[in-house]
DNA sequence: CTCTAAACGAGACGGTACGTCCAGTCTTCGG
DNA sequence: CCGAAGACTGGACGTACCGTCTCGTTTAGAG
């Protein structure tokens, strides 16, 4: 909650009430988790800019200077909770590695993650700008790892290597991703496995076919 | 402003004006109708019961006393806006039917339904049973045309009957949602194709295969 | 800070917390009682909407409902503030009666009622019917009690009863105005006494002559 | 108003931008110029020291630097307004003088100069030292032209020249101010007149009489 | 056909948040 | 090292809605 790191020495508090007053990347990094303390508590939808300024110590102006809309805010609030987040694992089989990865990204989504990624589809529509970095964002957190996942396969020769680059290497994030924002909470098991075994894993293995239609 | 004297002995025309006062059906068609005019013009984020009563020209309560949020009363106006679409093409071949469907769900969502359904999956996570709605009536949006035509392919031997049932059979709709979420804006052909071509076809096609997974 | 006086017999405590939600009259006077009191405090400078309401713990939009400015709502506390002075005296003497009226004009001002004065002369220029309001307002906190000392004096045959509604009647006020607008607090008596023999009795009692200057 | 087309590349007028940082007199009457500028168009009510040390291409620090309000900066640039003011009259009658000074008087007040008096007046509670500054500054305006005026009515033999010294001398320019601060705009020619005629010439000419109320 | 209970329309009420503007203070950095 | 430029904390502005409530009025439907 509070400030890490070496704090200031002279200061008795680390709470930094009275101290030198702050400016810059100090100032943004407290609006910023109190945004992030913000969403923990009352979500995207109660998060509002009063209560973030309120909760940072600091005015609003502060944070309008800074981001033009609570979206804004709230997108790199997001970026600093996914810096936070662990890494992918290794099962040492595809299988494994992808149900590892869909149920890693289910549980974050059932959390802060999730609930921002809701709010900000909604301002989507604003401006394409905006929306570029929403998906960027989005796409680092389960398609990066399932990246990593499918790249070893190809390497063990499961799967063809062309399939990384294919439209096919996204569906099973996508598919939880859709799961997720219409039934919310943490995705069952038995959803992820049937989403592996009915779905992704056949297509990674089936041929190629969209050239040809009826090549076969 | 408001009529003097003894105004229209016999309800003239169909304004409501100053007319028998409406109540039951009536009135809740009034407010629905406000409702989608509100949704078309300023989306469902500006969407507001101050604005829905007034447009109806009933108080705030007559809303409240039908609906307990704008959520609620989004969704009977969805569905309302959705019964006036037009049905499921049948172009005689799976993939055209497919194509069809994808390209007239995605226009839809580029519309009014879109902009509702986005704001709607923000709301979803307040009460499992009104997400429970929300899926029903979404589901109905583009599975319902799909299944027809999955449907009319089995009978033609193009595809195996137990992929009707299978989860295979909404893919290509939820990547055509998947990507319209964040995305927006109809979703153009060579994506509609991408999908079709790349994903859906190879996949409706592939093995079963998960009962078994080594089984090869 | 609770409200004094016999309070409301039915309603279980004095305080209106979640009592029957103030309307109309009730609420009114309590907003007034609050800017009054506001006043008193801080002063019209100091005024502000914003603590009005949450003195009379009520919303901003209940104020903004009745009066459109904080000068408007000045105005009418002020009315109030006013119906509570006392009464003009009765020496039996011109002068006696008019220093006692410009002393008590005197040490009105130079308490809340000057104060607001001095602010709301700041807003007259906006719009010429707050400016006839404003002047009504004060023509009747010294004008008002000097008009009936004149009306003694003329029966008594002091003065001569044109004077009654000539320019002349208001010059005492005028320059008691003038000097605490520029002086503040209340103004000492051989100032007050300096007007009276110096200016104002000698006026009185002054021949017409306006129609021929140089008549006599 | 600012300079137009290719910018100057050696910093050729006194145009600050980028030219070497104004300081001391120059920065000051840069800001003071500035302070007009804005009291002309949005009055005293609306001169903030946000405004014009925007205005004025600098900081906020740089005003406070050198008055401790906009209260103080108002009388600096107040007084650099008078100093373009024109000289008073001589029609060589009494009357003739009073009147036009009166109406020169009221046109000044019915612009930027009455606007910051009213201003003013508001803030001299504060302390008195800024009071005094004010009475003085105010005093030059018209009861300076005014006693010139009666220096010559003297001087004429047209009035007595105890009259000069007395309270008496300066009750027009009173009635005057009194009468604009109540009504704004500038006061009609018959309001000019009825003071003149009414009150001021009758009052100059009466008998003396203050120490012996009833000596006569 | 009357009478009563419910629904209606209108809008006030106590709040919360908006996004902007400004007051004063404090920090940084240029001359 | 002073002072110019500008970011900071804090707070009020006036507006828009929220969801509740109170007020008369209208309308069904029970007796």
């Amino acid at each position: 909650m509070g400030p890490v790191g070496p704090v200031e020495p002279v200061e008795p508090v680390g709470d930094h009430r009275r101290g030198p007053r702050r400016r810059g990347a100090t100032l943004e990094s407290a609006i910023l988790n109190a945004a992030l303390e913000e969403l923990a508590e009352v979500g995207y939808a109660g998060l509002t800019m009063e209560r973030v300024a309120s909760r940072a110590r600091t005015g609003k102006a502060a944070l309008y200077r800074r981001w033009s809309s609570r979206a804004e805010l709230a997108v790199d609030a997001w970026a600093a909770l996914r810096s936070r987040e662990a890494d992918p694992p290794d099962t040492g089989d595809l299988r494994g590695d992808v149900v590892a990865v869909l149920r890693h990204l289910s549980e974050s989504m059932a959390g802060t993650h999730g609930d921002i990624l809701r709010g900000l589809l909604t301002e989507i529509v604003r401006d394409p700008e905006f929306a570029r970095t929403v998906r960027e964002r989005t796409s680092t957190l389960g398609p990066g790892a399932i990246q990593c996942a499918l790249g070893r396969a190809a390497e063990r020769g499961e799967i063809q290597s062309w399939v990384l680059t294919s439209r096919r290497a996204t569906v099973a994030v996508e598919l939880l991703r859709s799961h997720y924002l219409l039934h919310g909470t943490p995705v069952p098991d038995d959803v992820i496995a049937e989403i592996v075994d009915e779905v992704y894993l056949p297509l990674l293995l089936a041929p190629k076919g969209n050239a040809e239609p009826k090549a076969e």
